[in-house]
This record gives structure tokens, sequence and C-alpha cells, in this order.
DNA sequence: AAGTGAGACAACCGCATGTGT
DNA sequence: GACACATGCGGTTGTCTCACT
């Protein structure tokens, strides 16, 4: 309602951020946790908005984020997911604990869509193209979850639904407290694989990295949010390391989409909610994520992606997936 | 070698949702 | 129960780099 923008201050600096700009961040979240973002600005001296406080941490600066590159795994996941949930990124990522919702959107709208758009035109249809679309759904590839919506057998409703109880689920995981797999050491930050462009960048992108690895080693454990301000907020924090509990988990290592992904979406604690609370929305789909996996990779059975899933994931029995 | 166009990525904006008072 | 504030999410735009002519 109506709410003031929050970066409606004048004298609030937009644009590309330096990397001073990203260590005086690194540095205030390395003492305080992430969080709170209404405070960074002014506790930091940063002539940014929260808004892009926040947003340039989860996208960029966070440690365990992999960048560049999307495995061919990677690239169905995200077709189907999209095929399946629309364009809730958020809950996609969740899928994806290496990239940011971020990166799948940009992924999606610069490559994906053209190649499933190529794939139907070719008349192919092929992986996720037919069963994205539920036939050219989205037309014009936009508007995923709204036009989907429209196009697609089942309403969306449902597929809330879905998410709802991969939610569900990963809070009862939670519950349960099964323990994490071991922080797999991440091999370093991958974040340094930037194309070309960003290169130049990449390269203070590494050295914050670094600087993390730096801080982040507190108890020598990046262990449970053993991190600088191992509380509440901190979640994030703990996460700053490439090899996170939260944000890149062990997935870190390679082709998380793939095996490590289950791994990873285990590793999630509680207390990696409030940074990721995006992940929380696809919640740590451990169980689901293998058999997701099989689905995926068996690529026969597309054509009916959605029902497929389902199938995974059965409405009514959910609890079988513990 | 220079100019133009396309592609890729980072960041911003506005709306929706959740939480606290 | 209502209101206000903070955060999260998705869509869109702007900028930069690379490839081609």
């Amino acid at each position: 309602m109506g709410r003031p923008p929050c970066c409606d201050k004048v004298g609030v600096k937009k644009g590309p951020w330096t990397p001073e700009e990203d260590l005086m961040l690194v540095s205030y979240i390395q003492e305080h946790g992430a969080g709170n973002w209404r405070a960074v600005p002014t506790n930091t001296g940063l002539m940014r908005c929260s808004k892009s406080c926040r947003l340039r941490w989860t996208n960029y600066l966070r440690p365990g984020i992999k960048r560049g590159n999307f495995t061919e795994q990677e690239e169905k996941l995200i077709v189907h997911l999209q095929a399946l949930l629309g364009n809730r990124w958020a809950a996609i990522a969740s899928y994806l604990p290496e990239r940011t919702d971020n990166d799948i959107k940009n992924y999606w709208n610069t490559h994906l869509k053209k190649k499933l758009k190529k794939m139907q035109a070719a008349g192919g249809g092929e992986d996720g193209g037919a069963a994205s679309e539920g036939g050219g759904g989205r037309g014009d590839g936009d508007g995923g979850g709204k036009s989907v919506k429209a196009a697609a057998p089942k309403g969306q409703w449902e597929r809330r639904l879905q998410t709802d109880i991969h939610t569900a689920r990963q809070a009862l995981r939670d519950a349960l407290s099964l323990d994490h797999p071991d922080p797999s050491p991440p091999t370093a930050a991958p974040a340094a694989t930037p194309a070309g462009s960003s290169a130049a960048y990449a390269s203070s992108a590494d050295n914050i990295a670094r600087l993390l690895q730096g801080w982040m080693r507190p108890g020598g454990g990046a262990g449970n949010g053993k991190g600088p301000e191992a509380s509440g907020s901190t979640s994030t924090t703990a996460t700053t390391q490439p090899q996170p509990q939260c944000s890149g988990e062990g997935a870190a290592s390679a082709s998380a989409s793939q095996s490590g992904a289950a791994a990873a979406a285990t590793a999630q604690t509680p207390e990696c909610s409030t940074e990721t609370s995006k992940m929380a929305t696809g919640g740590g789909p451990a169980p689901a994520f293998s058999m997701l996996e099989s689905w995926l990779l068996d690529d026969g059975g597309m054509g009916h992606g959605e029902l497929g899933l389902m199938d995974v994931v059965p409405l009514g029995d959910p609890s079988e997936f513990f």
C-alpha cells in the first residue's frame, strides 16, 4: 500500500558497484551478519539503498555462488522446473543452490527461451520445450507463471501446492534435524569464471572471495553458523563461506545440480532460512531432488513433464519421501 | 581498423507478502 | 484487528563486451 519506496532518498547511489563498495558491504556483513538491510546503508556509509545492498549480496557477493556456464543438467533442470513452476525463479533457484534466482532468470531469458523456441520451431519440442509450454503456452516466453496457468492442464494453485509440499517437507526434515552433510570444502570460489565481460570485475569479486575465506574461518569452521556472528541473521554469514551450508552448500563442488545438490539441499538448516528464505520456497528437496533428477534424466518420460513431477511427489503422501 | 549489432550480465523498480507493534 | 515497516520476488531496463561486416 502507500509505502514509500526505500530508495527515494536523494543522494542514493545507483549503478554498478565498485570493488570498494563491495568490500564495505562484505566487511559489514562479516561483522553483523546479513539481515536488517535497512541498517546497512547507514551503518556502512554506503550511499546505496538497503534493497540494493541486499541484492548485491545475494546475487553477487554471497559466497558459494557459481557463475557462468550452466551445465547441461542445470539447463534441463531449469527448463523442467520452469515448465512446472512457471517463472518462480526463487523456487527454481532452490533446486540449484549455487545459482541465484537472478542468474537463472537471466539465463532463461537470454538462452533457454530462445533455445526452446528454436526447438519448437524445428517441430521438436524435445525436452522441456514441449513439456514446458505445454504447447507453446508461453508464446512470448514471458509471464511464465501467469500464462502457464492458462495453458497448463493443471492450475497454478496446484503448482503452488506442490511447492508448499516441498516447503513442508523441508520444515519437517529440519525438525527431525537430520544432520547436515559435511561442508564439503569448496573448490574455492568458482566465482571467477565470468565470461568475458565480467572478467575484469571478476577479479575483484575474487578478491572479495579471498577476503571472505579469511574471515569466515573464525572457528575453523564454517561450521554451524560459527561465523563471525553465529546467530540470527548470521545465517547468511555462515553462508558466506564458499562452501556454506546455506547457499552454496556442499553442492559447491562441481556440477552440483547433479548428485551434489541432493546433499546440498539436505544441508539446509533452519538457520539458513533468513537469507535463504527463497530456498525455503522450494525447500530442500533433497529426496525429491534425486527423484527429480532421475525423472529429468529419463527423457523418455518427457512430454508430460508436469504429470511426471506430480507423480514424483504425490500430493497424497508426501511423507513418503522422508 | 572502425563501426554496428547482438548477446550477456548486473542492477533497478514496483508489487506482494510476512512480521511486528 | 488494523496499520506500518521490512524483506523477497519477478519483470524490466541499462550498460558493457564480443563478434561480425
